[in-house]
DNA sequence: TTCAAAATCATACTTTCGGGTGATTCCTGA
DNA sequence: TCAGGAATCACCCGAAAGTATGATTTTGAA
């Protein structure tokens, strides 16, 4: 952003000092004066078009990348291990899948769904995973 | 888009008419040169920022809105019905009222979702509802 | 018109989920 | 030290989901 301005700035004022180190008034009138302004015209636009691109691509990157709702996580009280269980489920594994990974049995698995459920006020996994996205607590 | 163009084209040409009409030879030798080529340069960035703005703005406006993978949906052979199964599902729904919904059998939407994940290569409906999203078979 | 795919439904069977209850261990903050 | 939350596990039961197979009807394209 500031790298951005400061390249505008100083493409600015190296115009200005070609037109004086050159004597361009010799050299412009040459040219017919239109085409003259229509090339400044031109190199400008082009200036304010990279100039808006590069400001605008900074907001693009900076929406994107997942924010993940810790304060939601806290006032529902979903526990750490919850989470986990919670983010396996939303990759479509089954309880023993999870259960496997996280060296546990499935009860244990199921002991955390039937909380995570309770807390995220919902009937089923695929609930579950929809409220938990939308909430963000989740990709 | 067009009219943006055809506004910038309009500046441009309503500039150069200007120059024309007030022998702007006589004017602009009032200022110094510096100043008229420092003023081209300014209308035009601006002019060359508003015109970046109204392409991206564009681009922003068209991507977030959901742009089915109809290609993806023929590759695959899925039905209609299938996809409206489909996207009941993502919805958390359970078989019983996607069939209520949808005004058939609960066997029906089985036999839908079966079809489904032979397709879609799974084993379960959150599975379904992962990999239809990451192909953007649904929103 | 004919053929294939799509949509519908059924029956039967297996597996997975989810609910309920209760127990143990560990850790932390009052 | 004591209460309470978190994590662990078990058992049982019923509901939901998924598999397999087969059948009928509708529909659209060749």
């Amino acid at each position: 952003m500031k790298k951005t301005i400061l390249i505008y700035g100083l493409s600015l004022a190296v115009l200005v000092f070609l037109l004086e180190y050159f004597e361009y008034r010799y050299f412009v009138h040459e040219l017919s004066t239109e085409v003259f302004v229509f090339l400044i015209a031109l190199i400008f636009t082009g200036l304010g078009l990279w100039v808006g691109k590069k400001l605008t691509n900074q907001t693009k990157i900076e929406s994107p990348p997942f924010e993940q709702n810790e304060k939601a996580i806290r006032y529902l009280k979903i526990s750490e291990r919850e989470l986990e269980v919670l983010e396996l489920v939303a990759q479509g594994l089954s309880n023993k899948q999870i259960s496997d990974k996280l060296f546990v049995s499935v009860n244990t698995t199921k002991t955390h769904l039937s909380h995570l459920y309770e807390k995220l006020d919902v009937k089923r996994r695929t609930q579950a995973v929809e409220k938990a996205k939308s909430l963000k607590l989740i990709e």
